[in-house]
DNA sequence: CTACAAGTGGAGCCTACTCTCCAATTAGCC
DNA sequence: GGCTAATTGGAGAGTAGGCTCCACTTGTAG
């Protein structure tokens, strides 16, 4: 790979230099490193880990990433792609009920699967970033297979575009308590909400099955000793 | 008040002995001040905030409660207390839906007035204190309310007592999200979700009014800045 | 091959919080 | 009023993570 068939100015607005060779290989092992260690640990984890994951110094991390937005941004670039196109490949599903559920179902589904993700939704991103690009993208998609849905007859009138955003937080909430300890518990949670959601016709869909007491159980346990409240997270 | 009217070993199982009256004293200005504390910033709030605030030395915090968690247990005793006499309650409202429904609706409400109880509900405690116990009296007051509705034909029956947890960890996420910024959305998921609880019969009720998108952005900003992920919350 | 701008790493400072130790204070009993 | 054990508060040690500074290294253009 040649140096130079990058778009300019990746990291620091402001100078709008091209990065050294060496530069671009070690921010693209931090973001590497960042995807790894938000998966795992959330988007408060440690910057120290992900330098440390990268084989980088922290001051390479900061310099690249002056702020931990930032890296978060550019980690979950590719991820919030993804999302985008999730949500217009859902346009193409021919079944309009099928497209709109299943998009909800994949969405929530990215979520169980990093935890940095699950958060990353509810959460508001530093402007001028590709990110916002995206998830502008990824609200159009959305508004549009809204609407498909309603015009069909088979997504309730009342429901609007903020529910989805509403969705993608409780089932954030869901996932911080059960995620080690019952993670199959979304899938129940987003069944109920897609029932609701859908004007009726069709037979439901038999509901996932719900956790056991003794799964809810030590997935409570488990949070306590987990950090308590909230997001950015 | 005279000093000895209290049961024995409030704080300390073991040592089993009174407390002197200004200790006693120092110990309900320390869960005053945490349950204002807790209520506000959350179970993680810093305990050097909570001693200030009672006007106390930290060292006497620690004294009375040598682990965060028994100062979170003796903190939220009285709101669990409300939490299961809420539960006790609802079983004497006479139409089952309505005692159900009613009960889930108070319970997410409490959530919404009080940050440390809304991770509170969904984490476990240590045992062996009074809030174990308190539980538990919730824990079969839920399982009369469900198996109540149940019968009357009322509350679908593929429900069980865990949805219930499952409803308060949403109803957390939702808050932990909109808290600030869109204080009513929670309402909205509650509603769904009882929506599709119900065996249909009754007309559903409107849904509360959606969060604007501008509120949900701004509770999406004001998120980023709050801790990320998640709770023993 | 050389010069120099670009890039690097980690020591080290700062802040925030948890938790302990102990000399000084005070309530309760006589 | 005075004795004694219970209680107190705050200093300070320990820990974790954020962030910066700067002497050293390295890529690259000429």
């Amino acid at each position: 790979m040649s140096p130079r068939l990058h778009e300019p100015d990746r990291a620091t607005a402001a100078p709008c230099r091209a990065l050294r060779a060496d530069a671009e290989r070690n921010r693209a092992r931090l973001v590497e490193a960042a995807r790894a260690v938000f998966a795992e640990s959330g988007l408060d984890a440690p910057l120290e880990d992900i330098a440390e994951r990268a084989n980088v110094g922290i001051a390479t991390l900061y310099r690249r990433f002056p702020t931990r937005e930032e890296l978060i941004a550019a980690t979950y670039e590719a991820q919030l792609a993804v999302f985008a196109q999730t949500v217009e490949d859902a346009l193409h599903v021919p079944d309009p009920w099928a497209g709109f559920s299943g998009c909800i179902e994949q969405l929530c589904a990215m979520q169980a699967e990093n935890r940095g993700f699950t958060t990353l939704v509810t959460i508001a991103l530093p402007d001028s970033t590709e990110a916002t690009a995206l998830r502008e993208r990824a609200k159009s998609g959305l508004a549009a297979l809204v609407q498909r849905a309603q015009e069909a007859g088979v997504l309730r009138e009342d429901f609007v575009a903020e529910d989805v955003a509403l969705i993608l937080m409780a089932n954030a909430g869901v996932l911080r308590a059960t995620r080690d300890g019952a993670p199959h518990a979304w899938r129940r949670l987003v069944a109920y909400l897609l029932e609701v959601f859908r004007v009726d016709g069709g037979e439901p869909e038999p509901l996932p099955a719900a956790p056991t007491s003794m799964q809810m159980h030590r997935a409570m346990m488990a949070c306590r000793t987990a950090q308590p409240h909230c997001p950015a997270g």
